[in-house]
DNA sequence: CGTTGCACTGCAACTCGTTGCATAGGACCC
DNA sequence: GGGTCCTATGCAACGAGTTGCAGTGCAACG
């Protein structure tokens, strides 16, 4: 599971409490990710234990005390050690975590485990388009349920087809960035 | 949650044992859907204690007596009321499933859905634009943090560009078809 | 002045799904 | 002859995530 990476890098950007962890999931991090209070709040404090956080009690005025953490020594090498680690099961949300979390990694592990999951999917891809072409060589007098599935094969080929578009930018863009 | 109805289309199309269901949900409908012979089994106990299959136990020669799963009435008239009924929580593989069900339903129905959801996903794809436009307007010279903030968001406009694109393209052959 | 809403944390119970293990007979390989 | 794989079902335990509830105290609405 990443969500305890997902947070690593959301605390890297800036320290937070659980509660301002779970607004922040609920937008940017949030473009792929979903999470309850209570989720983070039990993996914060698995997290704590590990002693991958440090946390930080602010009373505040008019308003109850929160915990604000902040990412330790050992949570920072856990980061950098995820962040280089090949994932084959990795989607598209832990991916995005690790390339948003690449400014506190290596930069270059992080390239390089997209451009595995872009040859996997570009395989994948190609399977799609060749049973496409096996199964429904005319598409356009299509009825019924050979349609329907012809239809859901259809959003498995855009999906793919739009993942290794996302992957060749995101390479592009890397390899640009190392450049310069 | 939907596999019992992925299971319900999947019954429907060909009767099948759990074993059998198992092997085609990592093909066929899989392009989308995983799940575990144990999650299959259990739902299928719980679908006949529904009453929406009924089973046969089918002996066979060298291997395993296998129950044989077929939808019952109740089955069928299940999956019509689920195929109707608007889901705003349903993601890219439950709307797969309901158009590859849209053969033992209402396809009208389901196009109705497949619309509701697809100006969803415009309005997101709209509110990314504008972030990208507000928070990214020379992307070219981005680096480090700010880059890789790009990066992820420009994979949140593809995924709902793809899914749009998608939605488009199934509505436009399911009314070729309603016309045909 | 009462209600609603927000900030902040947390417990308890539940569902969904995975993993490990068990069983059992036959096929296939070396 | 022994190992492993395939068909076929299922239990038990675990992990991840959701939902419901609960409490506090300020601010703003009408």
């Amino acid at each position: 599971m990443a969500l305890e990476h997902a947070i690593l890098v959301s605390l890297s950007e800036r320290a937070g409490s659980g509660y301002e962890l779970t607004r922040r999931f609920e937008k940017s991090i949030g473009l792929f990710w979903s999470a309850t209070h209570q989720q983070i709040y039990r993996v914060l404090k698995r997290m704590e234990e590990a002693g991958w956080v440090a946390v930080d009690v602010v009373a505040q005025s008019g308003r109850p005390d929160k915990k604000v953490y902040t990412v330790s020594d050992g949570g920072r090498a856990e980061l950098v050690r995820w962040l280089a680690e090949p994932d084959p099961s990795a989607g598209p949300m832990e991916l995005a975590v690790k390339i948003r979390g690449a400014t506190f990694g290596d930069p270059g592990a992080v390239a390089a485990e997209i451009v595995r999951h872009r040859s996997a999917h570009a395989e994948r891809l190609d399977v799609y388009r060749q049973i496409e072409k096996r199964d429904f060589p005319a598409p356009a007098g299509l009825q019924g349920q050979h349609l329907h599935q012809y239809l859901v094969l259809r959003g498995g080929i855009r999906v793919e087809e739009g993942q290794v578009e996302w992957f060749d930018e995101v390479l592009a863009a890397l390899h640009h960035e190392k450049d310069a």
